[in-house]
RNA sequence: GCGGCCAUAGCUCAGUCGGUUAGAGCGCCAGGUUGUGGCCCUGGAGGUCGUGGGUUCGAGACCCACUGGUCGCCCCA
């Protein structure tokens, strides 16, 4: 074999494919109704688009991403995530000033180049929400039931919405003060990741894995506990809201989302049915971003799910169901003339909404009969010489395997009726 | 970036202690039915045994390297 697909890129065949299809459909759906208007960009942006609005400390940035230079000698990254080129969008294009309020949705692939593992490929697809233009935790509450109204209407019951709040600029600072003094107490006894991590983000010292650095850090203050009066409210209105939508939800004080961006709500949903890579969507809320992406003061809230551990999930559910792809009828024809006769009518009947399928092989009647019991033609039409002269053909019924004549102009008829 | 496991037909896999021409099931093609699928029977096509090197009289098997896959670590969707 010559050409191989790029390591940690996977080609979606027929058959998974439709499944897909399916997903796409779901999500389409729930953001049609939660009224969310589909956003599609480049997958391409200049570098700096990508390390100002993620961070450059955080790992997708300084070791994830997928950088070149162009012909130009422009540093160009291929998108790790969706909501960076999204609001570069709709700063670009003013979509503020026209109004005040603007919810976005896309699906698409994103980049990361990352060791490829189960649930992690190099390129992936994520389905995403953005809300910009208003501060209210009723779009913080609504990110998470938009995610989770796309999960159970492709059936999944299995997942865990954990959520917590980052603060914001007001109280942020003066609790890492708190935090780096509660960890600096312990410093040498953390792991070196841990250790590292004290000076560039403490924050994510909370949600080391290391059991060791979990059981140090057990008593250290936690953000939620040490909000400003702001965040704080802001916090239990959305916790309010969530439970008065009956979504049951964990608070995890210790939840923090890889991307610098986030104020107030962070959350993550995870899936109980998956190995290590269990995260099935997260996101949160970024008032600061827009601004610092060059656009007018702007509050907003988001999240993005991962595609391929939604199929995973709907794989170990039994729930990747294909729709139906069968033909209604195949057309098997003896002689040359009766396959012109086919190609055209075949024509004639798609036009009219039936999906049916012609040999194009010159196969034998018999083969042509076991290519429409292989793709499981419901119906299939057996035509030659005489049939054509006689303007009547037999129509048969695959599973039954009942015969009947039908007239040539009545086709459609017949297998409405039928 | 680090570690474990794996790589034989389109797919899933067997291949003993290193020994002659590398197998099975499924799938595919054809015949058994000169114009009828499925079930059955018969036959056929299909292999650089991942790549390169080494050990050996002899390597699919043993050793090394590389590549790829897979699972995990870090981290994330």
């Amino acid at each position: 074999m010559k050409f191989k697909s790029i390591k940690g890129t996977k080609d979606i065949l027929p058959g998974e494919a439709e499944v897909w299809q399916r997903v796409e459909e779901s999500i389409r759906h729930v953001m049609s109704l939660f009224n969310y208007r589909e956003i599609r960009t480049p997958v391409f942006e200049q570098t700096s688009l990508f390390s100002r609005s993620i961070g450059e400390l955080t790992d997708i940035v300084s070791k994830e991403m997928y950088t070149f230079t162009d012909r130009s000698e422009e540093s160009i990254t291929l998108r790790p995530e969706g909501t960076a080129s999204a609001l570069r969008a709709y700063i670009q294009h003013n979509v503020g000033e026209q109004s005040a309020l603007t919810k976005l949705y896309y699906i698409g692939p994103m980049f990361r180049q990352e060791r490829p593992q189960a649930g992690r490929l190099r390129q992936f697809h994520q389905f995403g929400a953005e809300a910009l233009g208003s501060s209210s935790p009723q779009l913080d509450a609504e990110m998470m039931l938009v995610a989770l109204a796309v999960y159970r209407d492709l059936g999944i019951e299995e997942f865990a919405l954990n959520v917590n709040s980052v603060g914001c600029r007001t109280c942020r600072p003066p609790y890492k003060e708190l935090l780096v003094n509660a960890l600096n107490n312990v410093r040498d006894k953390l792991s070196p990741e841990s250790q590292a991590r004290i000076g560039q983000n403490p924050l994510r010292v909370l949600d080391s894995k290391d059991d060791h650095d979990r059981e140090l850090t057990r008593n250290v203050p936690l953000m939620k506990d040490h909000l400003c009066p702001e965040c704080a409210d802001h916090f239990k209105e959305v916790q309010a809201l969530l439970q008065s939508s009956g979504t049951p939800f964990h608070i995890d004080g210790r939840l923090v989302r890889g991307l610098d961006y986030y104020t107030k709500t962070a959350f993550e949903i995870t899936s109980t049915a998956l190995g290590s890579q269990d995260a099935l969507a997260g996101g949160g809320r970024y008032d600061i971003l827009v601004e610092e992406l060059g656009g007018k003061p702007t509050p907003g809230v988001g999240f993005a799910a991962g595609m391929e551990r939604l199929m995973m999930v709907l794989s170990k559910a039994g729930k990747a169901g294909m729709p139906d792809v069968r033909p209604v009828l195949f057309i098997a024809t003896n002689g040359a003339a009766a396959q012109q006769w086919a190609f055209t009518t075949a024509n004639a009947l798609r036009s009219k909404g039936f999906r049916v399928e012609i040999d194009y092989l010159q196969r034998s009647l018999k083969a042509q009969m076991r290519e429409a019991n292989r793709m499981e033609a419901r119906y299939a039409l057996v035509i030659g010489e005489t049939e054509l002269q006689a303007r009547s053909a037999k129509l048969k019924n695959m599973q039954t395997g009942d015969e009947e004549g039908v007239a040539l102009d009545q086709i459609d008829r017949a297998l409405t009726t039928l």
